[in-house]
DNA sequence: GAGCACTGC
């Protein structure tokens, strides 16, 4: 093997990896804990821990059919035992295929494995994202997202081109990783030549292990893989009495180490930015009686402008000693310099399901001890330190190992369509690894049947099930779409599903005063048919005002959201045009016909206005409020409208909300809402 | 009058 080290991006490839986002990502996920970088290539590869356990795991791959792989980030092992296989003369028994959960490490992954082995991506080495792919017909080692293995599985269900598949990072059980093991259990069983690696945190061996048992199988064999020197040591501390309020104990602990311990910043951990701005302003407190400031306060939660968030990455001025109060977000999305000790609320705000009001709730909860570990490591990054639990060290030892995962907490008729389509029958009794409640389930089989994705015996329909279950969007939104077909006007819905799939575009600034100005430039765009149409607006003089960051610096828009908007609508378009016969005319501001689209792929979520002046669902009667976020919630309420989203926070609150008219419910639905009548 | 954090086809 050569040891040169040639620089070979080509220069298409070298755009799709060196956008800003994909560098901040690949900067935080980084595989490279780097001590070697000095060296050739392939004297690095010859020098990582992983290096000595190649025999054993080709040798076990020889033998079993499944080969667990235990390892951290940082092994090595995504960007390894690939190699390993091909060098070994895997790719003789078909592709050699790995799965990530994203798209910025599927690229740089394959990137940095051909770079190793001294090629041009698309050689030996490719890659597949949507809409973006390197691979060739030499191509033995290929990387991709999850979501594109699953796709494949809908033109070859066996994956027959495929001779071994690793799925990295499986311990984070995102729903697509627990859809695509729950079918290659069922592949492996028809097909004994194919093998699977899956590469997991310890935590989640065991469970990987025991899934995929079955009587006649070999038993899956685990390879732990130990990784030298990544971290200092950090001592856990834990309170001696269940503590009555975290915030003001999060509070008076970072006081007493401030106090007590020698120079290093802090980071606290609570569960939203309510509780990080209270802690803030008593801290302050504190601060401000004493004479010596000599403590800066930083708080850190998603909803700050990026400009904002940037300061907790600054060191504090000589003599100062920083503490970040901060959300999750600081345990994996983000590193934050000089911390070394940390303090663990013990809870978090978690997403869940509720089937019975079809809604999600934000409900805070314990952490996991995946999530106190994960909490803790954040202690030993720059040297040894001390992390602080504000619970005892018993209910440390009584919290469950894990969050649920994904699949359990979700909504599901995304992933019911996708196993329709590949012909499970009997989606209740698929192998999934965690099964999610059937009550989930169910209202996932309810709301296709409403939307005429499947019939009474459960099966898709043709052509509205199909098209739901290929389209990479919601059930209601790709219905909405299919409507809008018929009706002469999904160029203007396509813009509205663009605009829906990105974050927030509307900026709301932290200062009261900004905020206010914010609100007066956002009226520019609002209407009273709502939220969506408000977002095609917002598209519309965007797109007229020539795409600029002026204009949205004037009008307090999101530029980075409403650009990629932008991209995404032209790539749907491209999508829709090329593989689906969805006819692509303009409404040319029949916002009436618009309004009918949404009703079409949003009528099982409508609510109506009740004589008390209440909105209340039209399936329960269960009240529900607009969200203080909805243009509709300053304006004269209307007596029927439909809803995106519903959250359950404070009140069940309805997002993305829309005027419609009585009538067209049982004009656009008439099987679901002939027999319902309206209580008034 | 209210906003945990991400990601994917």
């Amino acid at each position: 093997m050569s040891t040169l080290k040639p620089k070979f991006l080509k220069p298409e490839t070298d755009d799709a990896i060196t956008d800003s986002a994909g560098h901040e990502e690949a900067a935080a996920t980084s595989f490279v804990f780097n001590t070697n970088h000095n060296l050739g290539l392939q004297e690095q590869r010859e020098r990582l821990p992983i290096r000595k356990y190649r025999d054993q795991i080709l040798y076990c791959l020889e033998h079993h059919q499944v080969l667990i792989l235990v390892g951290e980030t940082g092994s090595g092992k995504s960007t390894q035992v690939p190699q390993y296989l091909y060098e070994w003369g895997w790719h003789t028994k078909g592709l050699i295929g790995i799965t990530e959960p994203r798209r910025v490490a599927t690229l740089t992954l394959a990137n940095r494995v051909a770079e190793e082995r001294g090629e041009l991506i698309g050689a030996t080495v490719g890659y597949v994202v949507r809409f973006m792919e390197r691979f060739t017909a030499e191509t033995h080692i290929k990387f991709m997202t999850e979501g594109i293995l699953l796709r494949e599985l809908l033109a070859d269900p066996l994956l027959t081109q495929y001779g071994v598949i690793i799925v990295d990072e499986a311990h984070e059980r995102n729903m697509l990783t627990d859809l695509l093991l729950g079918l290659l259990k069922k592949i492996l069983r028809k097909r004994s030549n194919l093998k699977l690696i899956i590469s997991s945190a310890t935590i989640d061996a065991s469970f990987f292990a025991e899934f995929f048992s079955w009587p006649g199988a070999d038993q899956p064999i685990s390879i732990k893989l130990t990784i030298e020197g990544r971290m200092h040591e950090v001592n856990h501390y834990y309170v001696n009495e269940p503590c009555a309020d975290y915030v003001r104990e999060t509070v008076e602990t970072a006081w007493k180490l401030h106090q007590r311990e020698p120079p290093g910043d802090i980071l606290a951990f609570l569960t939203g930015q309510d509780e990080v701005l209270e802690a803030r302003d008593l801290l302050q407190e504190y601060i401000a009686s004493t004479e010596t400031a000599n403590l800066k306060v930083l708080p850190m939660y998603g909803s700050m402008s990026s400009t904002d968030q940037l300061s907790v990455f600054f060191t504090a001025p000589k003599g100062m000693r920083k503490v970040v109060l901060a959300t999750n977000i600081a345990e994996t999305s983000l590193t934050i310099p000089g911390i070394v000790y940390v303090i663990d609320s013990g809870y978090v705000k978690l997403k869940c399901f509720n089937p019975s009001t079809c809604s999600d709730s934000l409900v805070i909860v314990p952490v996991s001890k995946a999530s106190a570990i994960q909490r803790a490591g954040r202690a030993g990054r720059l040297r040894p330190g001390k992390i602080f639990h504000l619970y005892t060290r018993q209910d440390y030892d009584a919290l469950a190992p894990r969050q649920p995962p994904e699949l359990r907490r979700s909504e599901l008729s995304a992933a019911v369509l996708q196993l329709k389509a590949l012909g499970i029958k009997n989606i209740l009794r698929f192998d999934f690894p965690s099964p999610p409640p059937a009550k989930n389930l169910l209202a996932a089989l309810e709301l296709l049947y409403a939307l005429n994705a499947l019939d009474v015996d459960g099966e898709l329909t043709q052509p509205v099930g199909y098209l739901l279950a290929e389209l990479p969007f919601s059930a209601m939104l790709s219905k909405m779409l299919f409507v809008s077909g018929q009706l002469g006007c999904a160029e203007e819905i396509i813009t509205i599903i663009a605009m829906l799939q990105v974050q927030s575009v509307f900026s709301r600034p932290a200062s009261a005063a900004a905020q206010q100005m914010g609100r007066i430039a956002h009226r520019h765009f609002e209407v009273a048919e709502g939220d969506l149409v408000t977002l095609l607006n917002v598209h519309s003089a965007f797109v007229e005002a020539g795409m600029t960051k002026e204009f949205c610096g004037q009008y307090y828009l999101i530029y980075r959201n409403l650009k990629r908007a932008c991209e995404l609508r032209e790539q749907l378009l491209n999508l829709i045009r090329r593989k689906y016969g969805i006819a692509i005319f303009s409404c040319k501001g029949d916002v009436e016909l618009l309004c009918k689209c949404i009703t079409a792929g949003f009528f099982t979520q409508v609510a109506y206005l009740h004589h008390s002046g209440v909105y209340r669902q039209i399936s329960s009667g269960v009240e529900l409020a607009i969200h203080p976020n909805s243009t509709l919630y300053t304006l004269p309420a209307a007596k029927y409208i439909v809803y995106g989203e519903l959250l359950q926070t404070t009140k069940l609150f309805m997002n993305q909300v829309t005027v419609i008219r009585q009538e067209w419910l049982t004009e656009l639905a008439p099987h679901y809402y002939q027999q319902t009548t309206v209580r008034d």
